[in-house]
DNA sequence: CGCTTAATTGATCAGGGTCAATCGTGGTGG
DNA sequence: CCACCACGATTGACCCTGATCAATTAAGCG
């Protein structure tokens, strides 16, 4: 069932130090206590299945969620970095398997704890509220990206949205393979790869290596996502 | 811009009466106070851009929410029944269109009130918490259904779907129509209903008319949507 | 420097879309 | 009461996008 590396355990990857941010500004009570995490590249995080009794925010590194059919097709739900929070779940069971995209550095809260917070401070539980629609209003795009578009509609899109997150626009920076484009965007290898090669025949980016992609013309972009 | 009927001004639905259901059991306190709202079929609840001001349970009927392309194309995010919760949306403003499949009795909220009693309450923050993450898991599902489904797959899962809000199980009768369903699919009205013809064919489903499907082999249905 | 794995490219195929004709049904009015 | 109409659903013929299968190239890595 696991497609992964098997060797991260839990225990291994764990660097159990607590870390206390006295220094948090008073509009983050919430994340003011957890525990750092660290991940190689391509390690399970959590899977579908598993009881809830964390989640977890990005200080470094990219994490995806997924989903899976039984003959291994798999969906991936989003991507995370820098700053995202991740890993709600209703009820106590995971509903998506998270997976290490690159090396990551986490923040794991307990759930149990920050329901107590919770308890505390109403501002908290607005904030979770928050993050929660925040992934809705992700899942509801993706959504229509999903069911709606044509796949040069979804690599632009795609572009795009991770140009928002580059601080260098320009000059996008993909951390994933074509395999975790291809499955977040409903496509396959094949087609991603030649939709890249054709918008770059088409002047409006460049592919200076597989991971890097410089946009040479955003509105162009723009009008193919719609 | 409005696809639908124009004649439905909110005015024109409202029946304001102020509902205090005193007599409501105490863990919905969220739910004790609303205002009944009817709408005629196919009429417009909310739409994308709108401000966020309110949110609804449905009473009786259908709802559909659902986003559109420039160029008309329609994804349906989700459709609800009686007893379901819909109108959450981070910030401002809606992410999402809401119109009625059928004739529909409402009861809205609002946004306001709510937070108000939240404040007082933590067990009613929880409770929107709660009912913002079942969105979620749902948002999620139907992408996997979108990104990695084919036909059969998807209208077999749509069909069991709909069999698990039925009472009698068996028989399942649709609120929507073939476009409805389409766009809740990420299909076209001819390929739904070739799907549906071919299920007929294999002895899986019968139809005694375009809005009923009797369930004969609930399992080949369900190792069809896998 | 060869090995392994990811990405690209090409040839072919099939699932589902598009366009168009027909059928069915429910509503309306003569 | 029934003929007609309008609209939704079904069915058929054909086409096109993206999947599949296969071969080649490129890029890390020991």
């Amino acid at each position: 069932m696991n497609h992964l590396a098997t060797s991260a355990t839990p225990a291994e990857s764990f660097r159990g130090c607590t870390a206390w941010m006295a220094a948090q500004p008073p509009q983050e009570p919430l994340l003011a206590a957890g525990t750092v995490v660290h991940f190689a590249e391509n390690r399970e995080v959590f899977a579908e299945g598993d009881e809830t009794v964390t989640f977890f925010k990005v200080v470094s590194g990219v994490v995806r969620t997924c989903k899976f059919l039984g003959d291994g097709r798999r969906q991936i739900e989003a991507f995370y970095v820098e700053g995202d929070v991740f890993g709600f779940d209703a009820g106590t069971e995971r509903r998506v398997s998270a997976e290490t995209v690159s090396e990551c550095t986490l923040i794991s809260y307990r759930r149990r704890n920050v329901d107590n917070l919770a308890r505390n401070d109403v501002a908290v539980g607005q904030q979770l509220f928050e993050m929660a629609l925040q992934s809705l209003a992700r899942a509801q795009d993706h959504c229509l990206l999903l069911g709606r578009r044509g796949a040069a509609e979804k690599v632009a899109a795609f572009l795009l949205d991770w140009a928002g997150r580059s601080d260098a626009q320009r000059m996008v920076r993909l951390a994933m393979s074509r395999q975790d484009i291809g499955d977040y965007l409903g496509l396959t290898i094949e087609t991603v790869s030649r939709t890249l090669s054709q918008l770059e025949r088409d002047g409006i980016i460049e592919l200076p290596n597989a991971r890097q992609v410089r946009l040479l013309n955003t509105e162009a972009l723009e009008d193919l996502a719609a």
